[in-house]
DNA sequence: CTTCATATGTTCGACATCGTACATAAGTAA
DNA sequence: TTACTTATGTACGATGTCGAACATATGAAG
């Protein structure tokens, strides 16, 4: 039933001390995420934590008439559900997965007790937490002060950051809900972009040309969140 | 030289056993906030923790061409410094006297042997920065998606849950630069406001006439924040 | 009372994004 | 092929905030 996971497939899974490792080896499950597919609802309960592979999933707010915006991504440097060990129990964010792809899940009581017995995981994990905020304060920032153009280099970048290549499954549909704005506004932002020749795109798919010129476009919130993720996580990220 | 603390003077403080409260005692001092008094600088190192009594504190985030924007407010409710225990050393944001007041100054390293060697203290911390977080990811929805009249309101609903009374000093330049606009756009939103009866105000001293009115008149981001506090925080918050 | 710094009020055009409507193009299924 | 769905392109006025310039009012210091 089920697959062999390999340690080194996320990277705060390889940052486990062995013994931590051997406990959770037999817990582990190795799965598909399908793009769109909801792994925690807004004030839903959790019944598992995801390691994710080569899949990416997106925190998104949603409000209640419905617009949304994006908080976070998670990729292979983390984890999907830090309000279980943060004593939440329910999130008040939707997890989406916004790259298809692999992804590794744990019973959610197993990594509770896991977190409160093991000093080394607690510390990780609340490393990797304090990461995650900066991420999602430096989004409200850039909310408040950046050109939407900005923000698409800066989402761009984060994306490509947790994909290997650079090709990217994601209508400017999804792409707009991301960011909360509207989709033709994503279609005049790509269209500059690509009219700079940074990037290529064609019906949902996305070829990154340029990456150093995207980087010169986007504002400075990218590389302070990369810094950050660099500077609290320096082992796990080698990139 | 220190000033006896009163336990109940935080909630947070409050929440602590009495064992944990027995050893902390002797190392709080009550200090006084001035407004405007910066104690945390963004990037900097962290010698203590904060438990604001009846002082507000903001979280601020500074760019680079110095504009900025408040993340989260902090009140007697909470502590400043979180990101002292969750691993990071050093704090992203910059941490700004918002209301005069009291404050409960705890040294950095005492904090940081308590929350590893008490559970009751780390579950409580946890907790509390899991609302912290809530209201962090409000605030980046809010920033996309709300009016300024909107906000203006959040903003002023949630200092007012932070104080007594119903009396609040603070200049629209500086809410300008709490929200992250201009300070024109303040005077217009504030005039609104009065001209509405909610509120008055006259050089930086602003009455709230009409609360009702303005919890009628914010987005839905205030409530829900408010909520996440009263879930996590039941028996901290008593209102 | 006078002077001065501070706080607030008002107006202007500029600009980005919004909401809406509709056009075109590319893939899919019959 | 044809029909249909999905993805992208474009245009329009409306709106909200910005940036800047300037006017007024209040409180404090001399």
């Amino acid at each position: 039933m089920r697959t062999a996971v390999i340690q080194s497939s996320n990277h705060l899974l390889a940052a486990l001390p062995a013994n931590e490792w051997l406990r959770w080896q037999s817990e582990l499950e190795l799965i598909d995420l399908k793009l769109g597919q909801v792994l925690y609802e807004s004030g839903g309960k959790m019944q598992h934590v995801y390691f994710p592979v080569d899949a990416i999933v997106s925190l998104l707010f949603v409000l209640e008439n419905g617009a949304s915006a994006e908080i976070a991504v998670v990729g292979n440097e983390g984890i999907v559900g830090v309000s279980l060990f943060m004593g939440g129990e329910t999130t008040p964010s939707r997890a989406v997965v916004q790259s298809a792809g692999k992804c590794v899940r744990l019973n959610a009581q197993t990594l509770k007790s896991e977190f409160k017995n093991s000093l080394p995981v607690m510390h990780l994990l609340l490393r990797y937490t304090q990461a995650l905020l900066t991420q999602m304060t430096q989004t409200a920032v850039c909310n408040r002060h950046h050109s939407l153009d900005q923000q698409l280099c800066r989402w761009l970048l984060l994306s490509m950051d947790r994909l290997t290549g650079t090709h990217l499954v994601m209508t400017q549909e999804l792409i707009a809900n991301m960011l909360g704005v509207r989709r033709e506004g994503v279609t005049e932002a790509a269209g500059r972009l690509q009219k700079a020749g940074l990037i290529s795109y064609a019906r949902g798919k996305i070829d990154v040309i340029d990456r150093a010129g995207l980087e010169a476009r986007t504002c400075e919130c990218y590389g302070v969140v990369k810094k950050e993720y660099d500077r609290l996580l320096p082992d796990l990220i080698a990139m």
